[in-house]
DNA sequence: CCTTTTGTGTAGTGATCGACACAGAAATGG
DNA sequence: CCATTTCTGTGTCGATCACTACACAAAAGG
């Protein structure tokens, strides 16, 4: 998973991954039975490994905002590795170029994964136009996606050497974003098609 | 340029760029010594060809506000390929970070390249904090990485499909942080590492 | 103790990788 | 018209790719 992880699907060799495991090649097909179902494992074992870190305040935060500020903030702390030791830097999920490199199916794989985040946050945001916590006007979608976006950057900034103190910075910045968002979001300025400059 | 962008460096063969090129493997390595070169050569006329349609607007803005405007606005259109024809979408810089795939050389060129935009947001702010527009408080370098991880969060989404009109929305939500981040600066609050939850 | 099953290591499959030697075609110079 | 140079296509190099046949060792069952 590490690997597959650090470098991709394509740029990741067998030979890598048996030298890696210490065991051959046979023992390595005899339980997985290729290299694509072995990412596909790898991708499901990271989801049960890591992504409940990510997602555990969210789930129980008291209101949108402290879900959606506490995901960041994890993430901010996940992404740079600060929960354990060896894991590479940035997101698995995220960061996976399987659908540009690799099969299609492992593309459709991880792009499934990516939309799972973007749903729990819509469906988060639903939630709370329900309570009443942001207005019914507001444009959930574009939030979420908003959300997804400073998420998704994050990875890219933690692969690059962002510190977690400086992730977490860029996490505070999008949340002023969030509270303008919703604040604005009666007026319809999310939902507007136009520039205004 | 295109293959490499669309599929990356190692999941680029040389027998997919002649055939493309329409010549023969000699050829190429006449003309280019190596595919690392290659690589090279195609990233540095990505540069010359495409940075100046994203980073125009920014240069010739008044304010600093509008630069960073017309920066996400013209990167949601370039993205998403609203600019000409048959571009993959997404950033090649950017999205080449997600797959840490090909030679360590190849790696600092294009981080190289990812640090140059973000210098020059900061150059921007800087000036902007000289000349009044700011106050001088403000943490230049935390508002130039969230501009930053907003644009690389849009070349993923824009991978996984995102629209035009749905990457300007995330640009406008952007827009709002920063209004929000630049008048929150004297404060203080984006120096903060606390989180202020 | 022997048999059966399971799993591992060795060796090697055809295919493709990046890169190149070589001969023939096209273009240049006079 | 010829000699020289530049360029292109064919064929091939060793290395590595994902993947597997086969012989052998360890564990399970009685």
């Amino acid at each position: 998973m590490r690997l597959f992880w650090r470098k991709g699907f394509t740029a990741t060799s067998i030979s890598d991954l048996t030298q890696v495991m210490g065991i051959g090649s046979p023992s390595l097909y005899a339980a997985f039975g290729s290299k694509e179902a072995l990412y596909a494992e790898a991708l499901r074992h990271y989801g049960e490994r890591y992504e409940a870190s990510v997602w555990a305040n969210f789930a129980t935060a008291d209101t949108a905002r402290a879900a959606v500020e506490a995901l960041l903030m994890d993430s901010a702390a996940a992404l740079t590795g600060s929960c354990g030791g060896e894991e590479p830097r940035g997101c698995m999920v995220t960061l996976s170029a399987a659908g540009s490199e690799g099969p299609a199916e492992l593309g459709a794989l991880v792009c499934a994964a990516r939309a799972r985040g973007f749903d729990r946050v819509v469906a988060r945001l639903e939630r709370a136009a329900a309570e009443g916590e942001i207005g019914p006007a507001a444009d959930v979608a574009c939030l979420a996606r908003f959300v997804m976006t400073v998420q998704g950057g994050m990875s890219l900034q933690a692969r690059d050497g962002a510190s977690r103190t400086e992730l977490e910075a860029v996490a505070r910045q999008a949340m002023r974003g969030w509270d303008a968002g919703v604040a604005a979001a009666g007026t319809g300025a999310c939902r507007s098609g136009a520039h205004q400059g």
